[in-house]
DNA sequence: AACGCGACCTGCGAGC
DNA sequence: TGCTCGCAGGTCGCGT
């Protein structure tokens, strides 16, 4: 489940079931999706087994459990007395869904899913499921143990229950996602500027602004009527603006309707698609009529074009292509 | 710095 | 029926 609404679905539903859980054990049916824990499947399992999930945090499209009692803290690769100068909890079990990853809750007795990768057995509660399963059917995504660093803003690491200082090291590097309350225009606009590069581009650089990706780009795109190859080192103030908010309001309102899934491979941990598919303004709408220019008493096709080697939706009325590096 | 491209994967539907 | 092709919600790292 891959943009930010989708994600933050799974945090909500995860904090619910495995909060103050300890895993108990660990079993990791294909290595590839913890390619990205560098001291391998036995060190993963090693540290996980005996931790408890202490919270889920998440930015942008990142999830990570920052963990207490972790057996042996290495970390991913981090010498332990390097570790020994965090304030606890300095571990914590990251997860990327990529394009197809999913976290479930599963009774023990429900059969493996096709592309079940990895299971964690939790300690017994009641009338919860006893096991989390990462199920990923392309593998993009995956598992890993990672350390948490302080922030450098002083700011939550990102949304959580209980949120601290502190950031897991592999996603310091992206930016605050439009519904962090610490997310600063100022800053986003100020270094947009800075860029020279088309609109949607910067939108997608988890760099500079975190959780949008291809759908939700091309609906904040097409409710601020900006062009996707809109060159950002020209854009006004008000423009930047609004296809910020507008991303924010798109993404709150995919949120409420519980994310956005055309297929079964987007659901929540308890396995229910999200609607807000139904909701879709421009993308997937190729051919068909943009609403808006509808209401406006015109018609007008959607297209489908190739920017960064992916299909970008647009409305050739409403969201005509820049000429001259200012409109 | 920016960009294009390939790599990483599996599966689905369309068209022949 | 089976084959190939293009397509899919993401990220990373390499060249130029």
């Amino acid at each position: 489940m891959p943009e930010l609404p989708e994600v933050e679905v799974v945090r909500r539903g995860l904090v619910s079931w495995v909060r103050g859980r300890t895993i108990t054990s660990v079993e990791v049916l294909d290595p590839r999706s913890l390619r990205r824990h560098a001291l391998g499947p036995e060190d993963f399992a090693g540290n996980l087994e005996g931790a408890r999930v202490l919270d889920v945090v998440r930015r942008g499209k990142f999830l990570w459990m920052p963990l207490a009692d972790t057996p042996a803290p290495s970390g991913n690769g981090i010498p332990a007395d390097e570790l020994a100068d965090q304030p606890a909890p300095a571990v914590a079990l990251m997860a990327h869904l990529g394009m197809s990853g999913q976290l479930l809750m599963q009774d023990p007795g429900v059969p493996d899913e096709k592309h079940l990768k990895v299971r964690l057995r939790l300690s017994p509660a009641d009338g919860m499921p006893g096991q989390l399963r990462f199920v990923d059917q392309r593998i993009f995504g995956g598992l890993f143990l990672t350390t948490l660093i302080p922030t450098d803003d002083g700011g939550p690491g990102g949304l959580a229950e209980s949120p601290l200082p502190l950031i897991a090291e592999e996603a310091a590097h992206i930016a605050r996602d439009p519904l962090d309350p610490w997310f600063s225009f100022e800053t986003f606009y100020r270094r947009l500027r800075a860029r020279k590069t088309g609109l949607k581009r910067a939108l997608l650089d988890q760099g500079l602004v975190s959780g949008i990706g291809n759908i939700y780009a091309d609906e904040a795109l097409w409710k601020a009527q900006l062009h996707f190859a809109r060159p950002t080192d020209t854009l006004r103030r008000a423009d930047a603006l609004r296809v910020l908010d507008a991303a924010r309001e798109v993404m709150a309102d995919a949120l409420a309707a519980g994310g956005t899934s055309f297929d079964s491979l987007y659901v929540n941990v308890n396995g229910a698609s999200g609607y807000f598919d139904r909701s879709l303004n421009a993308y997937g709408r190729e051919g068909l009529e943009c609403k808006r220019c509808a209401a406006a008493g015109r018609v007008s096709l959607l297209k489908r074009e190739q920017f960064m080697n992916r299909s970008s939706y647009t409305c050739p009325v409403c969201q005509p292509r820049p000429r001259n590096g200012r409109w």
